[in-house]
This record gives structure tokens, sequence and C-alpha cells, in this order.
DNA sequence: TCTACACCCTGTAGCAACTACAGGGTCAAG
DNA sequence: CTTGACCCTGTAGTTGCTACAGGGTGTAGA
């Protein structure tokens, strides 16, 4: 398999499987004559494995990890469970953020009475009160 | 003020701060013969807009926007509402994909069994099926 | 046979939004 | 007079790619 079939196949870009690559995610595969990558089907499981756990946004760091606890079968799941569920809290943390900011956002949307910038609302609440200056 | 003076008032970074001079977010401030930057309560002003706009989330260009509408105090405020508008669809958007991401990963978490790697759940979720590729 | 075009190669620079040095200079207190 | 806290410039690092620039290769049609 040349690299654009691999990355076609797992809807990466070809620049993206080389970068795996130089990062060491993906092991370097054989050549051909003109020096061209040449992918075999564990290459093409490992690439949609990565792919899978970047679509769950997990970071490079974990992939690597639940690559290599991927490869030791017979060790316990545990340390697996475990990056998944740091990985849980890290987005429930991330949501708590948006949504409080969102809140926020909001009300400051809806405090706007569309009139000139000098009596926006939305703009004084991120200046401070020249008053306070004073 | 001294820019640690002025970084300490915002709870910005000493080197935040020169790097909103060097995009130029912060105009540059007078310089004391010492060549240290001195700046005025019109500085303080404008990196508190830019502190507050980004713990909303706005994108630097964003800001860099806000900024430059906020000085136009005839204008109409309907520009600053739009930036405002797009940037809650954003953050809908991210809360959205986060709650998807956080469902699907809540899933595969409650299926592990707390076995070895060889069963584990997680690690099947995200690797293609053996029977697949053969 | 020529040539166009799609693909491949390496290497480097760019994105956001900072952060962290390295390697200097300045200034006030003790 | 020296110590330490501050200031300066400039560059490189972070994450996860993406986009060239400047080449080589392979194949299909005229």
């Amino acid at each position: 398999m040349k690299i654009g079939e691999l990355a076609s196949a797992t809807a990466t870009k070809v620049e993206t499987v080389r970068y795996y690559e130089k990062i060491g995610l993906l092991p370097p595969p054989a050549r051909t004559s003109a020096n061209y990558r040449a992918y075999g089907n564990d290459h093409l499981a490992r690439l949609s494995f990565i792919r899978r756990a970047r679509d769950l946004g997990f970071t490079l760091e974990a992939v690597r990890e639940l690559l290599t606890l991927s490869d030791d079968k017979a060790q316990s799941c545990d340390a697996v469970d475990g990056i998944a569920r740091i990985h849980l809290t890290e987005i429930d943390r991330k949501v708590a953020d948006l949504t409080a900011l969102r809140g926020e956002l909001d009300r400051i949307i809806g405090s706007c009475r569309h009139g000139t910038v000098a009596d926006c609302k939305i703009i004084e609440t991120l200046a401070p009160r020249e008053r306070d200056k004073a």
C-alpha cells in the first residue's frame, strides 16, 4: 500500500501519516526501489487505532500510551481504563468551563440595546469603568 | 508603571504583555532612560479589555476587532454584537462536540470488565477487528 | 517516444496563544 | 559593593497538524 492509499483508507492526510512516523507513533515502513513507503495491514490497523483514539479526543501522548498498552495483551486493563477516565474528567472540565462561559456571553449579548458603540453594553462589560480609573 | 506592575495588575505574565505589543494589540509605550517600558492608565485599560475578552474565549483576532470597534464610539453596536454572536455559536458547537464525545467515551469506559488487555473492551473499540482484516 | 499529470520524497515554515529560556543590563537595599 | 529583583532582546518550545518548495517517479495518452 502506498502512503496515499493508506491515508485515504483512514481519512488521514498524507502529511499527517508522515508526521506520525516522524514522532514515532507509526513505525517506518519498508521502501520500494523508488523510495516510496510500502505499508502493510499492520500499519493500516495501527493508523486506524490512532485515528479512532484521536477522534475520541485523546492527545497524541495518550494515544502513544494506549498503543504501548495494547501491545502487552497479558497486562491488566486498568491502566487503559485509567487513561480513559483521566480523559473523561478532562472533557467534563472543558464542558463545564465552556458552559459557564456560554452563560456569561449570553448574558452580555442579551444586554445589547443595538445603539452606538458609545452606549454598547458589550464593550462596557469588557472595558473597565472610567470612574474606576479616575 | 513598569511592565511587571502592569502585568500583575491584570493577572498577565510579563512575556504575554510584550507579546501583545509585538503583535500590535497593545501600543508600544514610552521608555525610561534605562529603556524600561513605562505604561500609563490607557495601557492598563486596554490590557484589561484584552484580558476580559480573552477570558470570555474571544480569539486574539476577535479581540483586535473589538478594540478597533470600541474606538469608534459613534458607530453602531451591531458589529460588536455580531462578533459576540459568532463566538457564542462557536462555543455552542464546541459544547455539542464535547458532549457527544463524552457520551461515547463514557459508554466505552462502562464496557470495561477490568480483565487483561487481551479482552479489553476499550482497546477493542479502538482497534479494528482482526476478522475484518483477514 | 514524448509529455503531461498524479503521485511520491525530504525538509522547513506556518497556525494559536502564549511560555520559557539565554544572555545580557539596571537599580535599590543592606 | 554586592546581592537580588527586576528589566531588555531574541529565539525556541508547546500541540497537532498543514502547507509549501523543490525535487523524483510512474503511467497513460497522443
